[in-house]
DNA sequence: AATCGACATGTCAATACTGTCATGTCAGTT
DNA sequence: AACTGACATGACAGTATTGACATGTCGATT
């Protein structure tokens, strides 16, 4: 009577209720801005959980491609649950972030180190912003719902995280210089 | 010749180089906004790792209090991996976010059920960034940096998080409310 | 025809983590 | 003196995840 690990079915289920994929373009999908930002994982744990989820009948292999491959998609059921998921309060969802865990400890360092930290991220932000903020210009204006348009939403999301980690880094180093600057 | 579970010790170092505390105090500092933001953990993990940590030279005991309560502090030894840990270059860390997942997810989803979730993220982004932005306001103004200071750069990046992402529901639904306002 | 790289899936042992249960202490109340 | 709730740590079984290894296919070069 297991349901943990219940945020990776999840992502399965809501990359397949977009398109039809196989094991192996989920994995892409992983590695590229879903995994860097939302949720991490490797084929080691998606192939046994699409595995699970077929047995559990929220999803379906529909097609076989060359080389083995099997293209999933979801059922009905697959996506009521997703549905459910999606739409049930938040709670307290698992929450696990180096980046984000780095930036907690900084106070934790000489601020001489923290310094060095938060130009580092100044940088980073810019370009993570600066690529996601040119993903959504290339994008199309309208939101096609539905089908083309995942990823959109989530471009424009972190595009905006970005611009706001940029804007934090350069307030703190301000702050931290300012205090150098006066010593109590 | 394990090195992996990094995150969680690194937490610990940071907690105890900022000041001395019992794992009982330290599972109280992961249920805050620590926790919540940026690195969760039970008792059941902290326990024992603050054991390694100890067998490793990187905390030791320096004190014990009443029911049996050890108070940890950080070696040099543990503070120069600290330091080394949130210097060393970003890579590529670990990320698990439920509820940014939820987010990536929104666009597999109905619109109508999508604009349910968008604003109720719209509600909650704003009491949250309310709260952390009264947080940082009633801290004192300096940075005492090093010490009593924890927590006031973080509260920032959360309070700056929260007004982003704010924005960008509010952003997301005024799209989707177009969308559906002129059917392709 | 051999080679190479991307495609595609899988096993397995080791490690990490969660939730539940268990145990006991101490301070303040009743 | 019994009770209660917060303090404080720990064991343990079940589940999840990772990293290393393994296997084979197909298309395009060489």
């Amino acid at each position: 009577m297991y349901d943990l690990g219940m945020s990776l079915s999840h992502a399965l289920l809501g990359l397949l209720a977009v398109e039809p994929r196989s094991g192996y373009e989920l994995t892409k999908a992983f590695a590229g801005d879903l995994g860097r930002y939302a949720w991490q994982a490797g084929h080691t744990s998606i192939y046994p959980e699409l595995a699970r989820l077929a047995e559990r009948g929220l999803v379906a292999v529909t097609g076989e491609g060359a080389r083995g491959s099997r293209t999933y998609s979801v059922t009905p059921e697959g996506y009521a649950e997703l549905r459910s998921w999606v739409l049930s309060p938040p709670s307290r969802g698992k929450v696990r972030n180096e980046e984000v865990l780095r930036m907690f400890l900084l106070s934790a360092l000489d601020p001489a180190d923290a310094l060095v930290v938060l130009r580092r991220i100044v940088e980073h932000a810019a370009e993570e912003g600066a690529r996601l903020r040119k993903l959504v210009d290339d994008a199309p204006a309208a939101i096609p719902a539905g089908s083309a348009g995942f990823g959109y939403l989530a471009a424009e999301f972190g595009a905006r995280q970005f611009e706001a980690v940029h804007g934090w880094a350069q307030w703190a180093i301000e702050k931290l210089e300012a205090a150098a600057a006066e010593p109590a």
